[in-house]
DNA sequence: AAAAAGCTATGACCTAGGTCAAGTTTGCGG
DNA sequence: CCGCAAACTTGACCTAGGTCATAGCTTTTT
């Protein structure tokens, strides 16, 4: 399917663009349909492009040949993905599954580089959007050895409760998939949650989560090792 | 002390850039020593600008309350460090810290800005390189969370041994600096380097590893979980 | 060369968290 | 509204690897 300047518009990655330039944009991305469960990409494959989540939630992770995955970031509607093979080394580094139907837009490395020279602040944006993206994965390889599980359990959940300026917040992935972030197993999940509802920081329903005791949870987030 | 066209020319970073344009930026450039043990900059100083190694060796790493440290990368000579805050965020995300006497080159954001925006090739070079750590950091946040310590570090001496090209191996860095860049600390990587030799994988003398079987050295390289 | 300071090895011990195995609950397709 | 498949919880168990303590070794300083 064509996509159309009222969607481009919609993109972060395109933020800033004319009205004009967004329809001759159009003309040159596809948007495709992919069903839950479904790879937009595999790590390896060769990337022709970039791709953008119009519409639904998609999972960049790693598999291990053990069977267990370690899940990269979640990619919400708005956000492109898969841009460092547009630059670098041509091949994907990880897999990218549509964790819901999902609509996903792509547009060739030709149609970007092209569009880059005409606009250089494209440029910078992606350099700002890249720089962003490394402090993340700092931030993570950084909790990843030095946390334990409890403490990269609350920092996640004062981030998500910090982005969502609602007090009970709502997971927006199963807790099976938020262990895999998280970088433990749904298991350890399970209970890590379970000791901070018997601790009486937070209270658990579902996909519902309250937060009752705010700096509690901030020091047990701070915990380092 | 003000920075020569010679050195610029040394720097991947100003890779490709013309003789007369290194001489103009050399003006802008500085260069300062800095001890064995002296920090570049500090988690959360502001970056006004960004640095690389002209000799010595560099470590980027998190420290934790708890006093571990997890090491992000080791920054060799000709290598730019402390982008991140020039696209992004402004302060810096974690510690740059010389290993050894080290000399490291100042440049300020506004005079890179100027550069890039004069000679767009640099800019398309910096999201090339920008996008290399972001595949790394990929495959480091994997490892950690999917790989145990052997397989980590059956990895590591593997990449080195390609690298340098030569058989008996040279750490570049003590046995105490790798173990917090594998995740991990002196005692275990002690007894994973004792278990690799005892299996015949391996031969270490001091800072130097000798590959015997390279095959076998691979497979627990993959070894995933 | 002696002394101080950092590196490395190794042993005894302990714990966070992964594995395996049942259940139980939730939510979706028919 | 039913039934099946995910998703989730909970318990018993086990192990990779972190902690603490000590001692040998190597390098730099004086």
């Amino acid at each position: 399917m064509d996509a159309t300047p009222e969607i481009l518009g919609e993109l972060s990655l395109f933020e800033g663009l004319s009205p004009e330039r967004l329809v001759v944009l159009a003309e040159r991305c596809r948007i495709s349909s992919v069903n839950k469960g479904e790879h937009v990409f595999r790590a390896g494959d060769p990337g022709n492009g970039l791709y953008a989540v119009v519409s639904g939630l998609v999972r960049i992770y790693r598999g291990s040949p053990g069977g267990k995955e370690q899940v990269l970031h979640f990619i919400e509607p708005g956000e492109p993905f898969g841009e460092v093979a547009v630059f670098q080394g041509d091949a994907f580094p990880a897999d990218a599954q549509a964790m819901v139907p999902s609509q996903v837009l792509f547009m060739s490395r030709r149609d970007f580089l092209d569009l880059a020279r005409q606009d250089p602040e494209i440029t910078l944006q992606m350099l700002a959007r890249l720089s962003l993206r490394l402090r993340r994965f700092v931030h993570q390889v950084a909790e990843l050895s030095l946390k334990e599980v409890p403490a990269r359990l609350a920092a996640y959940l004062l981030k998500e409760l910090e982005e969502q300026g609602s007090n009970p917040l709502t997971l927006p992935m199963s807790k099976g998939q938020l262990a895999s972030f998280l970088g433990t197993i749904q298991e350890t999940l399970s209970r890590s949650l379970k000791r901070l509802e018997g601790q009486g920081l937070i209270v658990v329903k579902g996909r519902e989560i309250g937060v009752l005791d705010l700096s509690a949870l901030q020091s047990v987030a701070e915990q380092g090792r």
